[in-house]
DNA sequence: CCTTATAGAAAATGAACGTTTTCAAATCAA
DNA sequence: TTGATTTGAAAACGTTCATTTTCTATAAGG
């Protein structure tokens, strides 16, 4: 369910599949970012994916597999992201405020106005859905370990009081950033959320 | 479209209506903020405000009408609740910290797993319905607004110190207590909670 | 080369949904 | 009491949606 181009490696028999998957859905974060699950329709992901119907239960099982699926492109693309604007740091604070830099790109503007997958689906989904509801609990699980970490990074390094509370310090950072993704819904501007991440550093202090 | 119950005071001619609107909208809130706008059917608001469809079509023109009277009663009821629980402070601080205790209780266990009507009409229909993301863009303004008021006042009777930048750290607390209803919605404890907010308030030190 | 298997495209299907219509019950005004 | 008016209840309607089916095109394997 990951890689997709067609490759000249050993496939097996059939007509090959034309088009990227994992391009497919790219696209597909989109529109369900921008309308969220219930009012995206089979005819918004042929739209946005360029796919016929046909092609799409070939790929998928239903709309629910296209989702998550698309949920787990976005996590991976997401992350990978992250991860190296946190590595551009050399010390833990400034390693957490790459990560809250990060943020802000993602809450402003068009991609602001755009949302995010994980918020979308833990106000939409999380009721409905166990097996969504496991990867948003498990994204804010790890989104809260990793800023933990890098505040104990910092204490190590010196660079963050050791008097601070890394644990309870990571929770606030996390419900900052999800919180970021709700106000850059309504239309927000760089200058506004770097403001709000310039604040929050000084938990760090 | 506010008032209820069925007063002896002067009525017109028809059958009088047998329910509470505010009753019935109250009911509605619990609904639209558990299952969002599109997953809620017409069905689910009958069983949920033990009305007839008739009934609901009777009081209000379609669906969209009956989530924009509960998202207004929804803001009214928690706007005099907040309001109350700020006058409890004797400082711009305490009122502060009364004023993230508010959401403390609104974003943990059961309450917390329900929802905010607000947090999901950002996500859900800020980008279809004009008049929605107005009032969810008025609500977010008017919290960040009351917050930056209660910083001020903070500074002016030296609960708070002048060097804090009062739009800004307003701001922040405006996106974590969003950020706490998303992830209130993941099922977190008091204590978690409380820790967030604790370690929130070293932003006014 | 011929079988097998999958992709792509379009039409068909069945269910669910929001809304409207219909009608009996209940109240007020005269 | 009578007529007007609105509520409450149930059935009916038309639409939209997710999914399935049908058919043709394209490739690999023996």
């Amino acid at each position: 369910m990951s890689n997709a181009v067609p490759s000249s490696a050993s496939r097996g028999p059939g007509r090959p599949r034309e088009f990227d998957v994992d391009e497919a859905l790219d696209k597909a974060v989109r529109v369900f970012c921008e309308r969220g699950y219930h009012a995206t329709s089979i005819g918004d992901l042929t739209d946005a994916m360029e796919l016929t119907q046909g092609s799409i239960y070939k790929a998928f099982k239903d709309k629910r597999a296209v989702f998550i699926a698309a949920f787990d492109r976005n996590k991976a693309v997401r992350n990978e992201k992250l991860a190296r604007a946190i590595k551009n740091g050399a010390t833990g604070l400034e390693r957490i405020r790459n990560a809250l830099a990060f943020y802000v790109e993602s809450s402003h503007g068009a991609e602001g106005l755009q949302g995010c997958l994980v918020v979308g689906s833990a106000t939409e989904l999380a009721i409905f859905d166990k097996e969504v509801a496991e990867r948003v609990t498990a994204s804010f699980k790890r989104n809260e370990a990793m800023m933990a970490e890098l505040i104990q990074q910092g204490q190590v390094d010196g660079s963050i009081p050791t008097g601070i509370d890394s644990k309870a310090t990571a929770r606030l950072m996390l419900c900052l950033l999800q919180g970021m993704r709700v106000i850059g819904k309504t239309g927000r501007t760089r200058a506004e959320m770097a403001a709000v991440v310039e604040v929050a550093m000084r938990t760090l202090t």
